[in-house]
Formats: structure tokens, sequence, C-alpha cells
DNA sequence: CTGCTACATTTGTATATACAATTGTTGTAA
DNA sequence: TTACAACAATTGTATATACAAATGTAGCAG
């Protein structure tokens, strides 16, 4: 990807501005093609996040602030993200016998079933961004990201 | 930043997923940095972006596909992004006279001033964002960023 | 036990965004 | 010239998100 031929410049951008939006640009990308992969499963890259999120837990049920603390994009409404995971049956959620003021949430069959063929597809997307990549080339990257 | 700490995972993550991680990790520091920077302007990043394309083109009027064509984050609503740019009073639009199907945005007096003290800003937090940076290291990740 | 503060989640509401349908304009083929 | 397709922007509407206020629960000082 070209950056000043993206965003249809001639003046030369200086180096930190370029980098940024470099940035920006390739994560539009990113987020294009994981959405595109997601969409057959009728789901956003954030309920995504949580599903793996929930299947990592092992069976341990999280709650909402654990589900928060551990999500790539935090956002200010996980309520009603578990909502719609709910209403599509990937998840249960029930009130915290032990702290009444928390939630147990909980992974269901379906949900696991349905995380196992978004992680074929997901996968896919994954190899297809990155297929120029070495794993040098990866691990510098991310060396480089650390400086962040 | 550390990705296994950020997302509180014990397990090991694979090369390629972690480095996607990493991306959206970072992603997000720019974009709540850059959104802190421009809160006092009452601005979204794509309103600056815009004002930035309009200062580009020099008192050349531009139209909603020239801006959108541009824009590091496209949306699907550049109506609606120009209309509260024109409320705050930083750009104006007319009908294209010569083609009355087009627009033609401008910037104004004081959005050119406004810009000019977001710049500021601007140049501020990029520089904070990218101070463990050397310019080597910049090109390094403009270079592996290409491969996206 | 009472009153108070902190906690965890939910709800209300305003704003933002995506997507499709609509409006108005232009160019062009018959 | 008329009819029609393509174009450019706008509008309607459903959904998403941010932020603040409200609800209900727990822990604790007195």
């Amino acid at each position: 990807m070209n950056v000043e031929e993206r965003i249809k410049t001639k003046e030369q951008i200086p180096l930190d501005r370029r980098t940024i939006i470099h940035m920006m640009l390739v994560n539009n990308t990113i987020n294009e093609q994981i959405a595109i992969a997601l969409k057959p499963f009728d789901i956003s890259i954030q309920q995504f996040n949580v599903l793996r999120i929930l299947r990592g837990q092992k069976g341990k049920p999280a709650n909402l602030s654990t589900l928060n603390e551990r999500m790539v994009t935090r956002m200010s409404n996980t309520t009603r993200l578990v909502d719609k995971l709910m209403s599509k049956g990937y998840v249960d959620r029930i009130t915290c016998p032990s702290n009444r003021r928390k939630v147990e949430i909980n992974l269901t069959k379906k949900g696991t079933d349905k995380l196992l063929e978004m992680d074929k597809t997901m996968a896919q997307t994954e190899a297809a961004l990155l297929n120029q990549f070495s794993d040098s080339d990866m691990k510098q990257l991310n060396l480089l990201l650390n400086k962040f």
C-alpha cells in the first residue's frame, strides 16, 4: 500500500506524520478484512473478541469487568454487546450467586460450535493479511510496535 | 506495550495473530491520543482530516467525492460530516455552478485559523506517540507496513 | 443494626455511523 | 426533443456507540 497514492497527495509527508497515517490505513484494511470474514456469522469484531475471551476461560465464567479488561478494543457498553451475543444464543448470563452485583457469562454449546467455524475463516484472513511477511518480518514489526 | 499483559492472557499467542492484535492495540492508542488532542476543538479525527484535505487544496474547492477519496478512514456519510464542519463555521458549501450535481467545499478564515492551532497540538501528539522511535525505526516500520 | 460509600451492571439519551432509497442533474442515444 | 442511464449528493432509518445517571448489592465504620 502506497500512502501518498492512497490519500492522493503530491506533497511530501513528514516521516512522523506519514508513520501515523500509515498505521491508520493498515488498520482500516485489517478491520475491513476481519469484518468481511465475520459477516457470514453476523457478528462484529468485538463480539468475536468476547467469544474468544470466554473460550479462554475454559468454562470458568467471566463477568463484565473481566471482559472489558481483556478486550482488544474496549467499549463503553459491554452489557449491550453481551445482550446481542445472548440473543444469538452464543452465551448465557446469570447473576453471580456469591456476589449479586456481578454476572457470570458463559459460552453456550452453540457459541462454542460457531466459534470453531469462525476460527477457520479467521485463520485464513490472518494468513492472507500477512502473506507477504516472513517470520522475522513479523518479529521485527512486533518489536517496533512495542515502541508505541 | 506488552500484548499479553494488556489482554491478560497467559497462553502463548501465535505470531501472526499476535501481530494483528498488536496492530489493533497500537491503533487504539493512536486514536485515543489524537482524540484527546482534538477534544478542546470539539472535532473528530475525520473532521480534522477533512479540514487538512481542504487546506491541501490551497483554495481550490473540493467536492464530496474528492474528500471521500482522500480521507484516511473513509466513511459512509460525508454530507453529514461536512454539515458539522459548516455548523462550526469552519467550512462553507455551495453547489458547483458548472455542474449542479456537485458541491464546492471551502475552508473559511475561521477554519484556517483553527486548523493552525490544531496543528500545534497535533504535532505534539505525534511527537509524543513516536518519541521512542529513531528516524531509521520509522523508516523500517513504514517498510514493514508496506507489506500489508 | 443504621447509614454511608464503593462497586458492578444496567438503563436512558444524545450522537454517530452504515446502508439503502430518494432527489435532482447531466449526458447521450434514438 | 425525449427517454433513459449514470452521476453526485442528500435524506430516512435502523443500528451502534459514548457518556452519564440510575439501580441494586456489598462491605464497613460507628
